[in-house]
DNA sequence: TCCCTTCTATTCAACTTTGACTAGGGTACT
DNA sequence: AGTACCCTAGTCAAAGTTGAATAGAAGGGA
């Protein structure tokens, strides 16, 4: 599975009401085209796609008010936000070692609560202990490590970094814990949307050398 | 760009010649199915759509020896070696952050000299510490890095495994140097396909708890 | 003998992703 | 008052990916 779903559901969500050209840009202010594949016809193929399966509601718009073609504006159904805190919820406990869809999911968080966000991350970091029991043993030659050659590397590799991602979301969960960031049902939110007409400090102007993920 | 025409040319590479099932069932071998997203309907698709680009020679064969549909055979073209080593050398450098394409380039590293390996291995430690330091600069906001609430926690994410990914290539690139592995023009190369008739003990018996990637 | 499963080998439709293209309107220079 | 360029907004064809379906042969038990 993709981020780009949860993503185009969390930044319409967060707008109230959007049309693809917003989503897009909000993506973009989040960075989102750094870490993910958010690209615009993707976007816009999520878009219709969620709205033929009834998770988002389209409304057919005029002429846009600034140049361009005629714009569509969609709304998150009720089954869509079924859809968001289901995707929202499997993103941060799936051990999938995809990191665009973990990010996407760490930029909603604060949609939780506290407490289930901790406990999700803990999920997380039990799956991947067991993922690596479960690989280590089944892989590891009789003939010792030696016999697999440089292919041993990929599996170093491998158990390897989701130790660091096991890690790093330990200390995720310890900051958390320890009171940071603002969950849903503490106040204010946090709002990592652009308002109307608000410019993007990290929009691509300059294509940002080192951009090729 | 996916790991699947670098796993593909690499394996029918190895062969000779090659049908599908024998591709799909090297990638098993390696444990690729667990890495990248090499199932049958990829293969097939990048088997057919390499030869139609002139990359593999597609014999036609009679249905097979041992039952099954008719099955064609692979061959790597002068044209598709060209690409498989560009591919290679590309998913070595290129600091992807995909890391099937990398693990698929580790598995074909020993098919190019020490010193070639070494030299890209660099170029790919140079790259992401370029990425990270462009990327540093530019998402760093005025205000403190306070201001961009939990959003921050995914530029920590993406910045530090970068960093853990570096970490891991300079060790790579220690053992290389310290003689580890038989590189091209080194003697009898590491042989990682099964024999006609072997065993794969590595084969998808049981679904091993844990699989989902 | 008949049926059930497993292995060999591949195909297919549905869906997703990509990168290039379209097109109207504003802006700035010549 | 032309034209070159950028911004808004979205479409499209081609390519890639997924998961299920197909189909013959072989093995194994009731």
């Amino acid at each position: 599975m993709s981020a780009i779903r949860l993503l185009v559901l969390g930044a319409v969500r967060q707008h109230g009401r959007a049309h693809g050209y917003q989503v897009r840009n909000d993506l973009e202010y989040w960075g989102a085209h750094e870490w993910s594949n958010a690209k615009p016809g993707s976007i816009y193929h999520a878009l219709k796609q969620m709205a033929k399966q009834g998770l988002l509601h389209a409304h057919e718009i005029a002429p846009s008010t600034a140049g361009g073609p005629p714009r569509t504006e969609y709304e998150v159904t009720q089954k869509g936000t079924e859809a968001y805190f289901a995707l929202l919820r499997e993103s941060l406990t799936a051990h999938d070692q995809k990191m665009d869809v973990l990010s996407a999911a760490i930029g909603f968080i604060v949609d939780l609560p506290r407490a289930e966000a901790v406990e999700l991350l803990r999920m997380r970091v039990r799956g991947i202990e067991e993922w690596r029991a479960s690989v280590t043993e089944y892989y590891t030659p009789k003939e010792g490590p030696e016999s697999l050659g440089h292919i041993g590397e990929i599996m170093n590799l491998w158990v390897s970094s989701a130790d660091y991602g096991a890690e790093w979301t330990r200390d995720l969960i310890r900051r958390i814990e320890g009171g940071a960031y603002t969950f849903a049902g503490e106040g204010e939110p946090f709002v990592g949307v652009l308002a109307e007409g608000e410019e993007n400090p990290y929009a691509t102007g300059e294509p940002h050398k080192g951009d090729t993920l």
